[in-house]
DNA sequence: GTGGTCTAGACCACG
DNA sequence: GTGGTCTAGACCACC
């Protein structure tokens, strides 16, 4: 699997994998029908607990971008794409509106806020 | 004071009061010598636990913003405003790049990111 | 075979089979000495695991409704209607008790109970 | 806290805990604005482990049926009692959708269906 | 004190 | 082998 955890953004474990499969189902990187990688198995490449994968895994299920079967393994349900378009664009708009929200609530002008995001946007480019 | 609080935009209480007050003196909206409201008055205005403000003082202590005075309160220090307009950047700055790092970690391209960010600026430009 | 399976209905594969059978024995649709069909071929009509299959008939046989012959195959034992008829009712019981004791767990009053039931039960049969 | 734990009728504690609470709160047992036990003592008192308690909640929050705030507690949300009743609804309507096509699923007749639950329902009138 | 996350490890049911 | 549940216990952030 392409993914990869990073412990020390704030963003729980379980989260970043949650999206990362929904981004890579709303980038067609993963199709319906196909199966994701075992608990245990992503687990081990992970690094994390398997536990911490069924959580995520399990938070797929409940919002239908994933069947999982018991004895048989997890794959991505069919109106996942979607759902997963949807969830994306829900996830991103709440981060940029709970940072803007901040930035206000102290006062900011807007034309602050965005240039201050564009030098910390392009201050990365090289990498 | 003219602070507020939002229980429900993720960065936690104190923290928005020791930004709300940063914020100020970085704006000069606060100067060197003020007073700032007591701690339970402060939490009786917000409604909130004295324990966070008491706790947003202390960051700010730490930091050289305010100086505590046994038996008088809690006055904006003398080279305050340097350091809040330091804050106010490093802060500002770290929020951007969390989010940004976010989005990428979802393999979104910058500009996709950028618009993104401008559109949910801009539609809160009315209120 | 006119058996069907529903995934989604949360009785277990194996269980859906071995009731099937146990019923149409009691219902007279299987008869004694009749053969059912081999563990593969029932599998593959099912689309279902053959292990799945092999649990079933090995449930039946431990409650000796099926014979099992070596080399030529399943057959339904001689006193089986009796057992079956036993085994249906045991079955259809226990589902109505554990249904019943959840809804009462939640403090929901006999007469509500049955109007739920009664409602579900209709509203299905026109389908 | 008037709940009970049944852990051998099938239903996952967790989610005996969920519904229980959406039932008292459908109930008017529990009204919009009341904190629910902290995690650690329902966990006590119900003698089972703080995360399963934790789960319980973590669903409930997520149906937005309470709301959790760290280092403050768990109360009843706003808009809980509609959510609950058709909660409550959904979830007795689940059980008997299930019992029921398992039940047809096996070839039995609507009035057999009927007169068995009735029978089970009655036989335990007097405890 | 509160809730939230994560780990480790056990046990179960299912295919 | 698979996923699901539960326990025990740790650590963190917050109030």
């Amino acid at each position: 699997m392409f993914f990869q955890i990073n412990s020390h953004n704030g963003v729980p474990v379980y989260e970043q994998v949650y999206r990362q499969v929904t981004f890579a189902v709303a980038n067609d990187s993963l199709q319906a029908g196909e199966m994701l990688p075992s608990v245990r198995q992503l687990a081990r490449e992970l690094a994390i607990n398997p536990n911490t994968v069924s959580r995520a895994y399990r938070q797929l299920q409940e919002r239908d971008i994933v069947e999982s079967i018991r004895g048989t393994g997890v794959s991505i349900a069919k109106g996942a794409r979607g759902i997963c378009r949807a969830e994306r664009s829900r996830i991103l708009r709440q981060s940029m509106r709970q940072i803007i929200e901040a930035a206000r609530q102290s006062q900011l002008q807007d034309i602050e806020i965005e240039k201050l995001f564009q030098t910390e946007l392009g201050s990365r480019k090289g990498k």
